[in-house]
DNA sequence: TAGGCCATCTGGTCCT
DNA sequence: AGGACCAGATGGCCTA
């Protein structure tokens, strides 16, 4: 059961990360976050999980010992200890680096036009961005759809507007497959609305697809068919 | 159990 | 030098 009210963050997962993230923290302010429920969590402390993964066959210093560093040996001594403090140090930095990114991805899924309840499952990351990127590809065809009204309603063409900066609407904006959501009502509107689509490769394979879109005739010239391409890979998106 | 998604660690590279 | 970014590897958790 994923309605994981836990939808306050993605879960945990690896049980590492303890004290070091403490000790990274006290310089930084301290905005602790749900999820950090995992910081207590298991056994291995980061010493066991370091060893752990240097045994695989990943390099890394730490447990190459004995033998070799000759020369070095004074520095190397000398490190030993504060390499592993480094290292944790940059781990932890990573970490929070990563967090970071989480949070702006949770941001970002939280103006995403589908249901964001507690029994919803959040979106993947790659799916909030699929996603986001044909919402605004949506958006964009609006409006451009509503300064041609306009344009048409007022006669003359003296459309004030020129959002230059969204000029491309659309190339083969991919598909993706993620968990099942509820679709907001207004991306539900625009869904519903006929469509076809006939790409449902499925999942992330399409994703590779992804790539800038061509460069389209000047003006977006979406209208009913563009939309409907959009809102049926968003669908897609959302499957 | 396989596949998807994710968090973390890590070494490399680029930037300040 | 030190930090930010990035991509590969690894392993955990969850669902079909």
């Amino acid at each position: 059961m994923n309605s994981d009210s836990s939808s306050v963050s993605s879960r945990a997962s690896s049980p590492d990360m303890d004290e070091m993230y403490l000790r990274d923290h006290h310089h930084h302010h301290h905005h602790h976050h749900h999820q950090d429920s995992r910081l207590n969590s298991v056994s291995s402390t980061q010493n066991d999980l370091v060893q752990k993964m240097s045994g695989e066959g990943l390099s890394r210093s730490g447990s190459k010992a004995g033998g070799e560093g000759s020369k070095y040996k004074i520095k190397k001594q000398l490190s030993e200890q504060d390499l592993q403090q480094l290292r944790l140090k940059i781990n932890g930095r990573e970490r929070k680096r990563m967090h970071d990114l989480n949070l702006a991805m949770d941001g970002l899924r939280e103006v995403m036009p589908y249901a964001h309840g507690p029994s919803v499952r959040k979106l993947s990351k790659i799916a909030t961005l699929l996603l986001a990127r044909n919402y605004i590809l949506m958006l964009t065809s609006s409006l451009e759809e509503m300064k041609r009204l306009v344009g048409e309603i007022y006669g003359g063409h003296h459309s004030a507007f020129h959002c230059g900066t969204v000029g491309h609407s659309a190339g083969h904006p991919p598909h993706a497959a993620g968990p099942v959501h509820q679709v907001h009502p207004i991306l539900g509107s625009a869904l519903s609305s006929a469509n076809t689509s006939s790409s449902l490769s499925a999942s992330l394979p399409a994703i590779g697809t992804i790539r800038p879109p061509p460069p389209p005739p000047h003006l977006s010239a979406l209208t009913a068919s563009n939309m409907a391409r959009i809102s049926g890979e968003t669908k897609d998106l959302l499957k």
